[in-house]
DNA sequence: TCATAAAGTTCTGAAAATGAACTGTCAAAC
DNA sequence: GTTTGACAGTTCATTTTCAGAACTTTATGA
């Protein structure tokens, strides 16, 4: 498979790891949520060499994730900053972040902890459903066709 | 970087992205969502090659993401499970879903709906605070180091 | 005039992915 | 009792991508 095909493909989930489903650009992003802006800081935070860290940016860039804003002139200097679509990715993040915590840590335990403005605390993030605001669990949930859906895979082999 | 390393640093999402964060892992996970178990299921669904499909599976078993369990003798064949470390994926695949259900749909819509059981509605996934139950924001959460953090990289340039 | 900084770009060798064919084990069909 | 086919992989040559290091450009300050 091309990835580029991978953008067209019927399927949210592809069509989001064609923009966001590589080791690097997570990381970035993880940089960038942690208030992360400029091209040497990331190099340096990441690690990364220069050349793929200039290329996932302009990926990022041209998916509207980031946005890449002068923060001087002579000689003109960019930062790169998250969009709305990229500040939505936030969930994504902590999804991660929240499995991590669960199944990846040390016997030193967590790396960060959150506090939430809200309400002060420190705390995990818990994926609900939006109509009845209980937590969703894989076998609670079943799938069904929607609108953009294409031919499946049975369906084009009974054609 | 050598990717191994990934494993070892002191950060949640990096961890969890040295086990999930190729493309075709995420993909794989989806298809496991999906209920698909078998080796020839897989290679079909998602016209990966037989090598690479092999490998990662390899990886998500050696992790405990997914486990190769018989379900016949002679000849002995596998089929793939997600265990709970891999059925806890739920919230990622879902956080990773919803943003392209409204950052990448086209004009024909969601490819896939949602159902929840405990319901019966179409939903959205929300993440919200473990503690108040409020929808996350980026912007109203600190982050604070935990007990395993490891130095800042301004912490070692001082040492 | 020289050193330093930021934000890249260029180049070469190494690693990983692709595509296609091949292997081994067994059941069922001919 | 030989052949066919399904399943779950493995092997190998080719292509693509990545890593590591050096280099470029524009401008400031010593």
């Amino acid at each position: 498979m091309k990835w580029d095909a991978l953008e067209e493909e019927p399927c949210s989930l592809a069509r989001t790891v064609a923009v966001i489903g590589d080791r690097w650009s997570l990381l970035i992003l993880r940089e960038c949520f942690l208030r992360v802006r400029r091209f040497e800081a990331f190099q340096a935070s990441l690690g990364i060499t220069r050349h793929l860290l200039a290329e996932r940016l302009k990926k990022l860039v041209r998916h509207g994730v980031l946005r890449r804003v002068p923060y001087q002139d002579s000689p003109k200097r960019y930062e790169y900053i998250l969009t709305q679509k990229g500040l939505d990715l936030y969930p994504v993040i902590m999804a991660i972040v929240h499995w991590g915590d669960t199944h990846m840590v040390d016997e030193r335990g967590r790396p960060l902890l959150h506090e939430h403005h809200g309400c002060s605390k420190m705390f995990d993030p818990v994926m609900v459903c939006s109509e009845c605001g209980e937590p969703l669990k894989a076998k609670e949930v079943h799938v069904h066709q929607g609108p953009g859906a294409r031919p499946s895979a049975s369906a084009k082999a009974r054609a």
